[in-house]
DNA sequence: CTGTTAGCGCATTCAC
DNA sequence: GTGAATGCGCTAACAG
């Protein structure tokens, strides 16, 4: 049945015309007769020949293909990333090459080489922990544009995409304050980090926006932990007038802040509202979710898409580190979610 | 920097041999001489020549790039499928094409013939609904050898990847046999299909083994649906010796049966133990889930990869279905999954 | 052991 | 409007 693969040539043959004008008729070109058109294509339908894009890619030196790798696609957060990606790239008629690495750097820097080799025009990136500002280098240098989504890698002089720190926080204390609380904690985080700056930022705007002054005793830095988030309503519950709700620097935090609460016997979400950035590693899963602020990972991969893909067409890659922010989420989880299989780490 | 990509040529030239002599050493040759070998491997390294794939790809008229499509990426547990695949497929030295076609059927005709033009050399496919088993049959004319996974089409000439009904309900007697009960029920599905015999079948075999007698009063089947459950739940609390525990036929008929639980103020896990076969597309998300039996995602896209690279390998496409087993795991959740983001559906 | 020759399937000048 | 060359980067025979 199958002597081998049909080609332009066997269609030419069939369709008594050339190669090139198989080849027109394939990109659709103006410059065809209608009827020597009708003829080729039906001849194309007839004998079930297939385009080869690695032959047309070879010959114009650029391929519609992207790489994607993650980190970790188990985690929903990346796979809906992936969907997101997918939706334009396949829009555009482009295929992705998909990889996960686990977080092992090595196995990164394998699939970006293979990815590579196969000539991706464009490579979107939740890096692995530990990768150097240097390993897309030599991408960046051959022309390819990369997109670092989710992680910023100090340094890369890349695009990157990261969630907007600032408006989380406005919207977490727009969110409090539409509860009708007043006294909003800030619980958590190193004091002396750019993230922590730009979150406190967020919350003490929004804060004068809906006229509450700023008390900086509601603003309690810990270790950015559970242990951190159980510290920090300890001591929040010390002040003579105390929140009634916090806006936590990650959900590791508002966890800890939870468990402090119940032991205080007071129950989380029903007694003091507690938001929390979703941004953190966590292994264990069984743990209480309340209301988050997050990053709609879907929207963050059709953001990363159409930022690559603008710059393979425009053929220059920003070697800048552009931040960009992202649309974010307020989720609303009404109850305890022991599921294993739910939602898991981010940043 | 890069007056244009740097070739075999190139490295041939700078290194005083021949592009034939460089080929070999990039597919580690061993009949090329040691040392010109080093002096080829320096100059590549020095050039910064990265091996172009595609070229090579034309040339032997072969990849190494494998597809798959997924109706649903959000789901986790095709998340965890293509982690699987990925895995096995990237040590293999492929690299994945991955599509989510959101059961789209036209998107899926749509991405298996971008990735058929991309020249793939195997596809696997978890395929939307509605997909026609002829579907596929382009693709294993040409050679290309197709797996399915998760669900199946009755009448497709490829290899498929289902979960082994057997083995799974014969894993849920013996886990509630394992939890003291004595009564159990097999509720759901219609009885005249394979996949309730095989279930029953696992069901029955499983009871004997633990040295229970069989009794066809428990086995209530009913229309494998939420409605079915509860009605096999009533069905069932008219016996005289009511079971304490039952195994449906799927997770819609286990909630189902949990719904009716709650309406006779039983607690369903505790009052009552129930397993379901983890397999139903539902669309809601707020559903109670208890324990299920699911087959292990990730192992199943291993295992589809390494079916798939076997026939890869050996060239012939298996033009007949197959059906193979899976692992299967056992969850235990312990409570209601209200997290919309929770394992939705399976099969 | 190494160099020479010839395409893989396609797109792209150029003539006609 | 259409056909005849040429080459993308690489591998696969053969020669030497």
């Amino acid at each position: 049945m199958s002597k081998g693969r049909v080609t332009v040539i066997d269609i030419a043959h069939a369709a008594d015309v050339s190669k090139s004008t198989v080849s027109l008729v394939l990109q659709g070109s103006p410059l065809v007769n209608e009827a020597t058109r009708a003829k080729v294509n039906a001849v194309i339908r007839e004998l079930g020949y297939v385009y080869n894009r690695g032959a047309a890619n070879l010959r114009q030196a650029k391929s519609k293909i992207v790489g994607i790798v993650v980190n970790d696609l188990t985690n929903s957060f990346f796979a809906e990333l992936a969907v997101g990606v997918d939706m334009v790239v396949q829009s555009a008629g482009y295929v992705q090459f998909l990889s996960n690495t686990g977080e092992s750097i090595d196995r990164q820097r394998e699939v970006v080489a293979s990815m590579r080799e196969h000539g991706i025009s464009g490579l979107i990136v939740s890096p692995a922990r530990g990768t150097d500002a240097a390993d897309f280098k030599p991408l960046t240098n051959a022309g390819i544009p990369v997109v670092i989504v989710v992680r910023n890698i100090p340094g890369a002089k890349v695009s990157s995409l990261v969630s907007d720190n600032f408006a989380g926080a406005s919207a977490a204390v727009e969110h409090l304050v539409g509860l009708g609380h007043r006294r909003i904690s800030f619980m958590g985080g190193f004091a002396n980090t750019a993230v922590f700056a730009e979150r406190l930022g967020g919350y003490r705007d929004a804060l004068a926006k809906a006229g509450i002054t700023f008390d900086d005793e509601l603003v309690v830095a810990t270790a950015p932990s559970r242990a951190g988030g159980v510290e920090a309503v300890g001591r929040a519950m010390l002040l003579a007038d105390k929140p009634t709700a916090a806006v936590c620097f990650n959900d590791a935090v508002a966890f800890g802040v939870c468990d402090g609460l119940r032991a205080r016997r007071l129950e989380p979400g029903v007694d003091f509202a507690v938001v929390g950035f979703d941004d953190v590693i966590e292994a264990e899963s069984a743990v209480p979710a309340l209301t988050t602020i997050s990053v709609d990972p879907q929207g963050m991969g059709r953001r990363a898409a159409q930022l690559l893909l603008k710059q393979i067409n425009s053929g220059k890659v920003e070697a800048e580190a552009i931040v960009s922010a992202v649309r974010l989420v307020v989720r609303q989880s009404s109850g305890l979610a022991l599921d294993t299989t739910a939602r898991r780490a981010v940043s």
